[in-house]
DNA sequence: CTCCTCACTTTGTTATGCATAGTATAGCTT
DNA sequence: AAGCTATACTATGCATAACAAAGTGAGGAG
């Protein structure tokens, strides 16, 4: 996929895992991998982000002796997922719109 | 819509225009407000990226005792629009991945 | 004790959109 | 002729963003 349209649905494909429940760094890539591949050295910078702008909350944990950090989504992060899905109508238009200027030629 | 989302999709709406006949950056401008927004000083560096890139080239014209920059779309431009096409199942993977997610929860 | 997986951090580079402002011509109105 | 609007392109500078690359440190398998 073009690297400047998968900008574009990273952080909403973060916030999506999180939905689905708590979840850490290297889960979150693994659970994307099938959708979506991102190293870590995107994931991290991004989670930082978002806890930055309140879309996600971070807490620390144990977990076999390693320690952890847990993201979880807010009611604001949760919102713009929400408002993420509802763009994808324009999105459609603009494919149907490249669509057609590649049949008329 | 998401700014960094529509970043994905400028280029090619652009090169869209082309196919259906050269034009000039005023003229892409117009013809795309419809669909999307896109300043001057978005346009003209992105004209300029893709003349550098071989995707578009580029021919002076008078029009109107005005000078005119027109771009005509390559093969090499024409190829890339149909790969981005192809890349729309990809796109729609990632939209139902995400409203699973909501949808769980 | 060496290698692999896990888990996160750090540094630095590159790309990109766009606000803002500036230059210049044509044509219309008043 | 002065002023306004539309046309057409240029130039500067800022903010955002992904990602490669490398490093840190812990735990477990062989």
């Amino acid at each position: 996929m073009s690297p400047q349209l998968k900008k574009g649905f990273l952080e909403y494909c973060i916030l999506a895992v999180l939905e689905r429940g708590d979840s850490y760094g290297y889960q979150i890539i693994k659970d994307l991998a099938a959708v979506i591949a991102m190293p870590e050295s995107t994931l991290y910078p991004i989670l930082k982000r978002l806890e930055k702008q309140g879309k996600v909350t971070c807490h620390n944990e144990l977990a076999d002796g390693r320690n952890r950090k847990y993201y979880h989504l807010t009611a604001t992060g949760q919102a713009d997922v929400v408002d993420f899905l509802q763009e994808q109508t324009e999105v459609e238009r603009i494919y149907q719109f490249i669509r057609e200027a590649m049949e008329h030629a």
